[in-house]
DNA sequence: GCCGGTGATGTTAGCGATAACACCAGGTCG
DNA sequence: CGACCTGGTGTTATCGCTAACATCACCGGC
């Protein structure tokens, strides 16, 4: 009963199967040239032995890790929080792990430092999580040679970068709007400073040029739903405002709120259309219309540009967008008459 | 200008300092017997050459990672987020990398096979956020002789655990409500099968007992607003009720709604108290007084268990609660008259 | 002034994997 | 029928670090 014994090398495998341990590292790396009947001896005694290889000698070896670095905002948005979980699951399926670097505020040092951990930890690739544009600007320090991919950051930049089809999005939401009737939409907005916000202004905007409808003054609100309140607080008093797209389903429940208090009916007095499809949207009264993006596909291109850098060191088509798709509910309806 | 050229190794900056590579690893790991001036010359060669150790190669041959597996549910509820986040600020503090493996529910496969991913990385300890009971029931596969504290995990359970003090925060809570004169407290709660629900419950309680106060019936709810909408609705209803205690500051902003849109005013005909402390917490109408739990305490506490038994394969204390704070703002005031 | 102790440093031997090459049997081909 | 390939396997060197031991100068005590 030796407690200390210490884990299963490589050579402990070879020795049950009657092999050499370059062999057993065949096996495990699936070079073909492995006889069949070698190739289950070998597999038998890694089970038998419950052997698992260590990374960090392969690490040491090769020179590379199955690391990946990710540094998000230490935030409970549903967003990011959203794009984080998707992409540890991408990455663990590709045999990944991922080390996370929280950082308070996404300004320049505490990016820098992320980074600079991560490196530390010698990992294979760095996403970042970069929204806003502090945490773009940020970038700019990182030095080259490390892979990296940037997730709904800057569209301006010329890093490697995924981001969902914000403008898209906000196109087709705003587009319904018109399509059932409303003669033009209103636009509660996230922050400016923020890539995604302002993604969403430019579709918004872009609906309305397309059917030459009016386009009304942007209504400025931070992403809660207290902010939204407030514009809806204000849109509501505006008999004119029939239709209302929110920048993300946060602010749409505000809006409802507001609307509510103020006795009117979403969606025969107003429609309301978010932007998010967070898990309640569905339960809120009315059940939210809203653009639903796809969090997994963002991850899982992600991780696909940046096992291209690791591995070529060079990609093709570095900038990838993810459509999302309009998830119609109860909030729309035609305007009243 | 060779792009090739390796990264710096511990040699490189032995030769460049005139020393021997094993000069620089002690230097590294702040050995004391190193000449103050040795030291010195070798810290000017580090830092010249940007060299950073090899993680992997130290990894091999002492036979530990820097790396601690953190497990935890798929969630986007502020509690185990936020934990989440300090337990990765401590962590990075204390030199440690954190693999998150995120896990879709919290059941005895999915921990499982997350443990067993964070097996294969040669963790050097596991946290698990277990924070109902098929997760903690999860906990009997994972074998011993792996590191593990339990976050927010059973009570009942030996495994090494770290937890808020859920029921004293709830004591207090309800205490509070007691002293400015409410006759009893009602209590709407989180779901029956997580602890911290639990928790709370038995702290609500007590405080009712001590006082010889009549306990009301619990108003069970999950941990949405929405259905803290709906007990609210119920609550408002019934005369008698001018004291409710939250299970959770979402439930409590539906206790809220439902309050205000009855025409009860908040806090002269009822008193609310939630749970949390979550950042929008004082902005709601009106400020929330609520119980604050102290996340960061919790992480270090948890990653102080977690390093003793990487160290010594032992702990003392294996069991921490961490003490909650009460917020007084704005929801409670004494009972109508 | 020789001896043992001590502080500062160097030398050597692995840790557990992969890479590169060596080797050997058996088939192909001129 | 010997040179040559080729699929399957073993041998050796190596990655960058730390542990353990070796070395050496210098100290104080008897």
């Amino acid at each position: 009963m030796e407690k200390t014994s210490r884990d299963p090398a490589m050579t402990d495998v070879a020795r049950l199967a009657g092999v050499s341990h370059q062999t057993v590292s065949r096996v495990l790396n699936n070079h073909p040239n492995v006889r069949e009947q070698t190739r289950l001896r070998v597999k038998a005694a890694i089970k038998e032995l419950d052997y698992r290889p260590n990374r960090a000698a392969r690490a040491l070896v090769t020179g590379k890790t199955q690391l990946i670095g990710v540094v998000a905002q230490n935030s409970t948005l549903y967003g990011p929080a959203s794009l984080l979980s998707a992409f540890e699951e991408a990455a663990g399926e590709a045999g990944f792990a991922v080390s996370v670097g929280r950082v308070k505020v996404l300004d320049r040092d505490s990016i820098a430092a992320a980074v600079e951990r991560h490196r530390d930890q010698r990992v294979a690739g760095i996403v970042v999580i970069a929204p806003n544009s502090s945490a773009a600007d940020a970038l700019a320090d990182v030095p080259a040679g490390v892979p990296l991919v940037t997730v709904d950051g800057d569209p301006d930049r010329p890093t490697p970068l995924v981001t969902v089809d914000q403008a898209m999005g906000a196109f087709e939401a705003t587009k319904h709007l018109i399509d059932v009737g409303h003669e033009t939409v209103w636009h509660v907005s996230g922050p400016a400073d923020w890539f995604d916000a302002a993604g969403r202004v430019d579709g918004w905007r872009s609906a309305l040029d397309a059917t030459s409808a009016e386009v009304p003054p942007v209504v400025a609100a931070d992403w809660s739903a207290a902010s939204g309140y407030r514009a809806g607080q204000m849109l509501a008093r505006m008999p004119e405002v029939t239709a209302v797209f929110c920048s993300n389903d946060h602010l749409a429940l505000g809006v409802l709120r507001a609307m509510s208090e103020r006795g009117k009916n979403v969606p025969h007095d107003v429609s309301v259309v978010g932007f998010d499809d967070v898990p309640e949207a569905a339960y809120f009264i009315p059940p939210l219309t809203t653009v639903r993006p796809d969090f997994a596909a963002v991850a899982h291109e992600t991780l696909g540009l940046l096992l291209e850098q690791i591995s070529d060191g060079e990609t093709t088509r570095p900038r990838r967008t993810v459509a999302p798709t309009l998830v119609k509910r109860n909030s729309v309806a035609p305007p009243p008459r």
